[in-house]
DNA sequence: CGCCGGTAAGTTGTGCACAACTGAATTGTG
DNA sequence: CACAATTCAGTTGTGCACAACTTACCGGCG
């Protein structure tokens, strides 16, 4: 079972993969923008409470995503130990582009929009119940 | 519905993670384990077809593995190309500690029998119809 | 005020995942 | 037989994922 869930991840990711190639983001990245095109900025803490990434992760993440002009750090001024991820216009402006991939990915899924809808339930459910037990 | 997948794979490993760790396996090298317990020995390249995982990442696992003293890497005699992983003797009776993993995975899940079953079954006709787009 | 526990982000180190490439061995074809 | 194309394992480089640790900062308490 685990590594259906395994194999069909990483099959997910790699049907992104070129899609993503064509806006320079890797799928962990696209993830962080789309967070930030709801609503922005946002903190490293909470984009990982949403994401489920800690610091480790984010970090060397952020950096890279400011290294391509779509981000900007800044320190908090009220509390100096927090850093915020802000768009910058490239980084808005990108959102446009990427509208058309949830589409594509439904497509290649080759199932119903009943079935993917159950899936999608089904995987939060799961995903809830193994956090419990840690 | 991919951050579900993803999440979800995510969580299934954490939960492993905690009882791999009294193997001394990462979630991927449980899986060659896995695949040497039911068929041995195996090249690379069966392997990497079973696992979806090409010669760059289990080149440097099977040496970690090798270093563990749960395989051993032959050179085949009919075909120098070809890399056979061999069980040892420790490998093999690491098995009997692993039996009771699934089980323990199938509890943490929350689901039903029937649920995990579906789930299985959904999970690996999403993963063939999203290899069939590349 | 001074310190102290807790919190936020970052750093370091290990191990995948995967693309691109290398080098050796084999196979197919003229 | 010779040699070009293919196959196989391994290497290199990038980017997650995560544990363990470090550093800076906050807020509270004596």
């Amino acid at each position: 079972m685990c590594f259906a869930l395994y194999s069909a991840s990483r099959a997910a990711t790699a049907v992104y993969r070129p899609v993503l190639e064509d806006l320079g983001l890797t799928y962990p990245q696209y993830l962080v923008m789309l967070v930030l095109w709801e609503a922005e900025p946002k903190g490293v803490k909470e984009l990982g409470e949403e994401l489920g990434l800690d610091s480790g992760t984010l970090s060397p993440l952020l950096k890279r995503l400011e290294a391509m002009g779509l981000v900007e750090r800044r320190r908090s001024g009220e509390d100096e130990r927090r850093v915020a991820a802000h768009l910058t216009t490239a980084g808005r402006a990108l959102s446009s582009k990427a509208s058309g991939i949830p589409q594509h990915l439904a497509d290649a899924a080759g199932l119903s929009a009943d079935e993917l809808e159950q899936l999608r339930t089904t995987l939060e459910r799961l995903t809830e119940a193994l956090h419990r037990t840690r």
